[in-house]
DNA sequence: ATGCCGTGGAAACCACGA
């Protein structure tokens, strides 16, 4: 069984890519991150003729997350991360699919650091680590998959001194994606790839994914009772050189059933 | 060192992303 995440960056832009991307790769299981569409304008109908039921938690021009089962309807958990009524982001939603427990996640940016984005960052990361903890000890599988903007060590960034005031890569960023690791989670591509240069996301400009002046940002992370299913993980970064590409590649783990 | 590009929405530019 085959869990992807891809950050699209914008669902609309993105339709024929993602068709064809899921033609030609058939996973199982697909988490979505910046749809930057309303709710009712999420592509639905499209989604289910290349055979996949679809929940999804839009916002008008930012942000939005879905889940994507084929041949399945994912069977909603939560829309929303607990513990802020007043967060109006989509950054988090969760399902039930396939006897795993699903979490798919678009953390925020924070940029510019220090500042306002910064502090919301740090309190959703702080509020996301206080979930996981109850995830992370549950008997059934789960799986947190997404764009967690967090650039977890020196080897996951192309030039690591340019991006240490970034808020992708700050100390207090690192310190809590390691305690979030420390729960018990398993960085599934560091599992299986300890050593690789594997990149999840090239700037547009730049020439990035040209020169590969990437970042490793899209985690699959994995409980205690799911971890031991881990058999390959990696990134389709071709599909990052493709016309009309995501800045995100797709990032994906395979379960032993 | 830098949104230099890309997207969406409103308005013919701007906010935002990483």
């Amino acid at each position: 069984m085959k869990v992807v995440t891809y950050n699209v960056n914008g669902i609309g832009a993105r339709l024929p890519n993602l068709l064809r991307w899921l033609g030609e790769t058939t996973p199982d299981i697909v988490c979505l991150q910046e749809l930057k569409a309303p709710q009712e304008k999420f592509p639905e109908s499209a989604i289910r003729d290349a055979g996949y039921g679809v929940i999804w938690h839009g916002q008008k021009s930012w942000n939005g997350v879905a889940i994507l089962a084929r041949g399945t309807d994912p069977v909603e958990i939560r829309r929303v991360l607990p513990g802020d009524p007043e967060d109006s982001h989509s950054r988090y939603i969760e399902a039930s699919v396939r006897g795993l427990i699903v979490g798919c996640l678009y953390l925020p940016n924070g940029n510019p650091a220090p500042g306002p984005k910064y502090d919301y960052k740090l309190r959703w990361l702080d509020r996301f680590i206080q979930h996981a903890a109850q995830l992370v000890s549950n008997p059934s599988p789960v799986i947190l998959a997404g764009d967690y903007n967090v650039i977890p060590t020196e080897r996951d960034v192309y030039k690591p001194e340019r991006w240490v005031d970034d808020a992708l890569f700050r100390v207090e960023v690192r310190e809590a994606f390691t305690r979030l690791i420390q729960q018990g989670w398993t960085d599934s591509i560091r599992k299986l790839h300890p050593q690789a240069t594997l990149y999840t996301f090239w700037d547009y400009f730049r020439n990035a994914y040209g020169r590969d002046a990437g970042l490793r940002i899209d985690h699959l992370l994995l409980n205690p009772a799911l971890a031991g299913r881990l058999v390959a993980a990696n990134v389709d970064r071709g599909v990052r050189g493709w016309e009309k590409a995501s800045d995100h590649a797709p990032t994906w783990v395979e379960l032993s059933e």
